[in-house]
DNA sequence: GTCTATACTGTGATAGAC
DNA sequence: GTCTATCACAGTATAGAC
């Protein structure tokens, strides 16, 4: 016999439907803001009654930690596929990186909120749910230290980074008057950390 | 007869209740969070049963209205206060008003959250509430061209800090981690602005 | 196992008595 | 101006059909 796993076509179904509940729950965040979402529109856009969300979720908040849990995944996982093509300069990875991120929280304000502010005051994500995110830091943290970046430079950025996102939804979302001070932003940062130029040659 | 203005005892009394009311309105967001306040939580701490509260603010988001009116307000006037002392090398002055502006948003959650960040998505300020919001940017503009700092670089600058206050919130509340870096990061952008160290004599 | 039906508590808001 | 009564709708939970 074949050592090959055997599908379990009741669990796959069972998962099929938890993502269809999380993709609806998506679409109500975003029409209906991620904090007022309710079950009965997420159900109703699944063909259900609210209460048959129970089945799948034990609560709403669970639904959160599901769609927490998506979130980060993404990330990560294109965090990766950016990281695979790296330039050889570090200042031009940092920008890389940077817009990456930048570009993946302006566009999605409910996954934004969710993913990095604490706008749900009784959700918290499970250890689970949180793995990806602490993955995504840590490798983040890890790049700069390789390139003589101190964790308290890298926090900066971060934050500097982060500041830039959150005016261009408190004062210009929809436009791309913050995603146009971004290099330039990475560039101060940079300068003040001692990143080499863009057209010196590769240290080494 | 003297020209004083008459004192109209039913309108300072209305005044004063509304007062009460919002100053309950505080304390309440506070403990339980500003997007998960309830009408009744803040009636009963006034004494008064929820419709009541209806014949002094036409709704909960009037009730928002008023709060982000007040905040904004006591930032203004803060912030006048603070400039009437101002140092003055340039960079030493940006270093104060910044660092206000970063310990006057870390002092409040709920006030900060309500002034910066969109959490209540059916809420749209009023006019006049929006007015000292309006004021406080406008100032703080013009004293950065004054010194010789473009509109850009001053957006930068709001933005570095405003992230600094963002990361406080969601990974070092009640910490002092990111109070550390604000003179560092002041640092940064002022040497990218070009505006001179504060050991060197003021221009002029 | 998954769904429908139903009920419970709590929310913002309104109507009308006093 | 404050109250009681009430409404529509939210999240949550259980019972029971299939």
């Amino acid at each position: 016999m074949l050592d090959m796993p055997k599908r379990d076509r009741v669990a796959e179904r069972r998962e099929s439907t938890r993502r269809e509940i999380l993709d609806a729950a998506w679409t109500v965040a975003r029409e209906s803001g991620l904090a007022t979402l309710t079950l009965r529109d997420v159900a109703s856009r699944v063909g259900m009654q609210a209460p048959s969300l129970y089945s799948h979720f034990a609560s709403k908040n669970a639904i959160y930690d599901g769609m927490f849990r998506q979130a980060w995944e993404e990330f990560e996982s294109s965090s990766l596929a950016v990281d695979a093509a790296l330039p050889a300069h570090p200042r031009a990875a940092f920008k890389q990186t940077m817009r990456h991120f930048f570009e993946f929280a302006v566009a999605d304000l409910a996954r934004y909120q969710l993913m990095n502010q604490r706008i749900l005051v009784d959700f918290e994500p499970t250890t689970e749910a949180f793995a990806p995110s602490v993955r995504v830091v840590e490798r983040s943290v890890q790049f700069g230290q390789a390139v003589g970046i101190s964790v308290e430079d890298h926090l900066i950025v971060i934050a500097l980074v982060s500041g830039l996102i959150n005016q261009h939804y408190a004062n210009d979302p929809g436009g791309d008057t913050y995603a146009g001070l971004l290099d330039r932003s990475i560039d101060m940062w940079a300068d003040a950390v001692g990143l080499p130029p863009e057209d010196s040659p590769p240290a080494m």
